[in-house]
DNA sequence: TCATTGTGAGTGAACGTTCACATTAGGCAG
DNA sequence: CTGCCTAATGTGAACGTTCACTCACAATGA
């Protein structure tokens, strides 16, 4: 038999340049195996249909980063040295595949709808840290939810400047730059470098 | 005749909420007749094509806001109070109409193609807020750039969080705290209360 | 009266998916 | 080693459905 692996890895390049460039709905199943190289029905012997394709793609590389994550914040000790190395390992993954972690981006809106909820997820194992840094009252913020969104933001904002050419790549020069300024926005009454 | 802007305000409304909730691209038109409780055809007599209820209901919408944020900055004095002022008509206008402020924010990625690039932008007006500020020496950061990148991040990530329900609205009763939290991101070295 | 507005069946194109058939390659008998 | 056998893999024309859009006609009201 034939080893269909390697075209299964095509099918995947193929769907994640595509999708990042035009949009999920707006790449069709011949978009994809125009780009991929193969014929349309070679698709469905890899994935059930379209939207298979797209949730296997999301979901497997969504809750492996989750688990890279969870596995970081283990390696450090403190909630600081835990942030910075978050934000590090976050830019370094999108500087190493930006297409991926654009990917991921995008569809998050409407593709978690299909993960399962106990699946490992990037922004909960944030939540986690945060919380966890609340409790240790290694910062003065309380409201973890609300530090949860400002971190993500400080990080996700720079990424979609950089689509947008508002920035230039990589994302890894301002790793430093936003570890501190996440420290800072979630310490209102403390010293800039306490 | 009769008087056809009473069928498009109801065009407009059915269309922010369905995109919105759908997407855009599975929102069709069938949908949006039956929405707003007109013919397919009717919404034909107000615009050329599904894209082009897209792009004016962006367009317009985002200019406009765009020149409030312009006009509020000029009734300000010093960065720090133009910046609290703009975080704080921002998180109005998402608490006092969500769905705009969500498809505002859905569709950027893609319609900001079809919008002419001399419109007014909200993004560029916090660029040149930040610039301004820069320039006069009112904060220590000098990359206007990421400056724009982190407040946009700060603002729109709690917005987000909102959506999911990882944050309770409004957003209002976080002005405060994100304002504050800008200005502390963009002091690297000055003291948080400065 | 007539320009404007509203209607909905109809149109061709594009969509995701299927299926009968072709091709490939590892296992296995001779 | 040679030559089938078979399951896996690849193919693309065809299918039914849905899509955005059109058009001949009806309704409206200044």
């Amino acid at each position: 038999m034939r080893d269909g692996r390697a075209t299964k890895l095509r099918i995947h390049q193929a769907a994640l340049t595509l999708f990042v460039a035009k949009g999920v709905t707006e790449t069709s199943v011949r978009d994809l195996a125009q780009a991929a190289g193969i014929a349309e029905g070679t698709l469905y012997r890899h994935y059930a249909s379209k939207d298979d394709l797209v949730a296997d793609l999301f979901a497997s590389n969504y809750a492996a980063f989750a688990d890279r994550l969870t596995t970081l914040g283990r390696q450090q000790a403190g909630f600081r040295a835990r942030l910075a190395a978050l934000v590090a390992e976050v830019f370094r993954f999108h500087d190493n595949n930006p297409t991926l972690f654009r990917f991921l981006l995008l569809v998050s809106h409407q593709a978690l709808a299909r993960v399962p909820d106990d699946a490992a997820n990037p922004v909960s194992v944030l939540h986690s840290l945060v919380e966890q840094g609340v409790q240790d009252g290694e910062i003065t913020l309380t409201d973890a939810a609300l530090g949860t969104a400002m971190i993500l933001g400080l990080m996700l904002q720079p990424a979609t400047a950089i689509v947008y050419g508002r920035l230039e790549a990589p994302l890894s020069r301002f790793t430093d730059d936003i570890a501190a300024a996440c420290w800072r926005a979630l310490n209102p009454t403390e010293a800039p470098h306490g």
